[in-house]
DNA sequence: GGCATGTGTCAATCTTTTCTTACACATGAA
DNA sequence: TTCATGTGTAAGAAAAGATTGACACATGCC
């Protein structure tokens, strides 16, 4: 069980903000019910494929699900997602001590300090 | 202190993207060292008033922080914020169940179901 | 009165996210 | 070959969020 309490301040950014969206919430709650694969569950949740797609990208950067392209018997190529298990606790100390490492602006945005 | 733990899903998705942003993130850290007032609290952590005070909005509407209005010694209207001890413990699980009662796009995006 | 400081808010703008449509490529089955 | 199903991504439109600058109004003080 992955334990998210000493996280960086982006690191923690990245992951508030995956979960601050309705689509994103449904989506793990989804994945709660057993792994899926993309196709599959855009059906499921009613919703368009490359727009699930974006999300479960937004939530697997985060580390809170993980996808595995798997080949199926009929050996169709099929991308398998599932939640990541995770406890996160928050309080306002927690928060303060990430916030030390946030960086100024998530500078270049991706990669680290220049 | 709060207990952030059966919180429904609008709720949650209000808390979450409250937290989603750096700037918040930083506000809810100046705080957690003691109340401040706005102009104050803009001047300290160098951002414009209107743009601190949009998001302090955006931080109490979560129950994250609170305001209160105050007069100082000298008659001078003050704002003071603080934090709202809170706890708040995220797991695929709980977030499952949040999402049961998450509204259909928050529908009227604020009152009720119509 | 004029200046500094506090409050609040609106309008316009810039930026980021979100979402759709359309495309490309692959495989199995009819 | 054609159809159904799977993958991925790029371009552009639409919507939401962030940010600035300019107001208005209040009080204490010189």
């Amino acid at each position: 069980m992955r334990d998210l309490s000493d996280l960086t301040g982006d690191e923690l950014l990245k992951v508030m903000s995956a979960l601050g969206n309705p689509h994103r919430l449904r989506i793990i709650a989804a994945l709660a019910e057993g792994r899926n694969y993309v196709s599959r569950l855009a059906r499921e949740i009613g919703m368009s494929r490359p727009l699930l797609h974006m999300h479960l990208q937004r939530l697997e950067g985060a580390g809170l699900v993980t996808g595995s392209l798997e080949l199926s018997e009929s050996g169709k190529a099929m991308k398998y997602f599932e939640v990541a298990p995770f406890t996160l606790r928050i309080t306002p100390e927690v928060v303060a001590e990430a916030a030390r490492t946030l960086s100024d602006a998530e500078e270049t945005k991706s990669g680290g300090v220049k």
